[in-house]
DNA sequence: AAAATTTTTTAGATTTACCTAAAAATAAAA
DNA sequence: TTTTATTTTTAGGTAAATCTAAAAAATTTT
């Protein structure tokens, strides 16, 4: 059994690693909000644990033990959320804070009791699958946003950005999950796009763009 | 804002205080299962923060703002007890441990909605009052079963013992909220209790009768 | 290849919530 | 009212998770 301390650490290593194999002291001093020699610190106790590998200055992997309780904890994440938008009517962009929470919870049997009272949700708020009891999930093929040519079309299915300044803009400009978009026009000047969603015209800026995951996309 | 550790004591403290004015510092280490030399720690750090009043050797009172502080994790704790069984289908006895972790979730926003959500419930699955947002509530007039006389008869609204085991063997005898029951008749030999519910008649030990709570009793 | 920079680790402290063992205060019994 | 027993507190220490400052290793730049 983990700590609270220690779950949230896992994460934050098992995130990391899905951008980079070696995961490096900084970067998860960085995500956890405290200072790289805590970090070494507790590298060094989940590496006793045989939760991570770890190699003196060449960062850590997740160990499948490592992997397998990581993966509980983004489940358990990804389940509060679902739970505090469908049932208590949470917006998308105020549940990540409470479910940071939630997650640290431990009962099996809340977990599956919750799971089945949502209807066994396959993603979250966020678009993010959600890891059945045995850790298993498909990865949802995405596209950036960003990446779409003129005449493109597709529909929103997943945000790479969780900040609430972020999520409460794109619910202001209709941009949410499900939503079908044809990119109209890209500007040169600035990157922006112009996109074509539900007979409205808009335009997002680059940096918006780059955060909002497509699928389904038919190429022009 | 208190730590989890912090509101188990005056969560502790608070129940206790039901009994006594003056809590002590063994009844509340037995209760955190801990040692006495731990709760006299925690109680001069209590004190410091104006949570409760404490006089060396004589025990601690709440102060009105520790008050607040107990009764709010106690509304906490009954609404996610309701939750999980009116929602998750967890059974009365399941619910103690997992709403001993639940109920330091904080987010006042989570609680209001869950409240909601729920109905604005008035109590708990094991008959305990409910305190609304502001704190208040009404002590319900109860009486123990061990007190009625032969053809008295009142309605089960309570248990005041939490213990699965407990549980589950008023469950298994049909011993559950909102039944009807009669007295019909007192053992001389072991105090056992007779009684009429829902046409049959069982026999309950003195100390089951001891911890079951009577309303609207009608004396013969 | 040296120098400069960045990253990571170590050393030594701090805070929180515990603990044991022993002393002090209070309460109960003789 | 002593003596005895119980309760509570103090003193000193441990483990988890942090921190700062400084040393060491790795990487990048010149
Ligand atoms: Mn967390
Ligand atoms: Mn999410
Ligand atoms: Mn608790
Ligand atoms: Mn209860």
């Amino acid at each position: 059994m983990q700590s609270f301390t220690e779950e949230n650490y896992l994460k934050v290593i098992y995130h990391l690693a899905e951008k980079t194999n070696n995961v490096q002291t900084n970067a998860i001093a960085e995500q956890i909000q405290t200072k790289p020699a805590s970090v070494t610190d507790m590298i060094k106790k989940l590496a006793e644990k045989e939760l991570v590998d770890y190699i003196k200055y060449q960062g850590v992997t997740l160990t499948d033990k490592g992997r397998h309780a990581a993966v509980d904890i983004v489940r358990k994440h990804r389940l509060w959320e679902v739970f505090l938008v469908d049932k208590l009517n949470f917006k998308w962009d105020e549940v990540h804070d409470v479910a940071e929470e939630l997650e640290h919870i431990k009962s099996v049997n809340l977990i599956e009791r919750l799971d089945e009272f949502l209807g066994f949700p396959k993603s979250d708020p966020h678009g993010d699958p959600i890891p059945d009891k045995n850790g298993r999930f498909t990865k949802t093929q995405f596209i950036k946003l960003i990446e779409l040519k003129i005449g493109d079309s597709g529909t929103i299915t997943g945000v790479s950005q969780h900040s609430s300044a972020f999520l409460k803009h794109l619910e202001k400009l209709g941009l949410t999950l499900g939503k079908q978009i044809k990119i109209s026009d890209v500007t040169d000047f600035d990157g922006s796009v112009e996109i074509l969603i539900e007979e409205k015209q808009i335009n997002i800026s680059r940096e918006v763009a780059k955060h909002i995951l497509i699928s389904n996309n038919g190429k022009n």
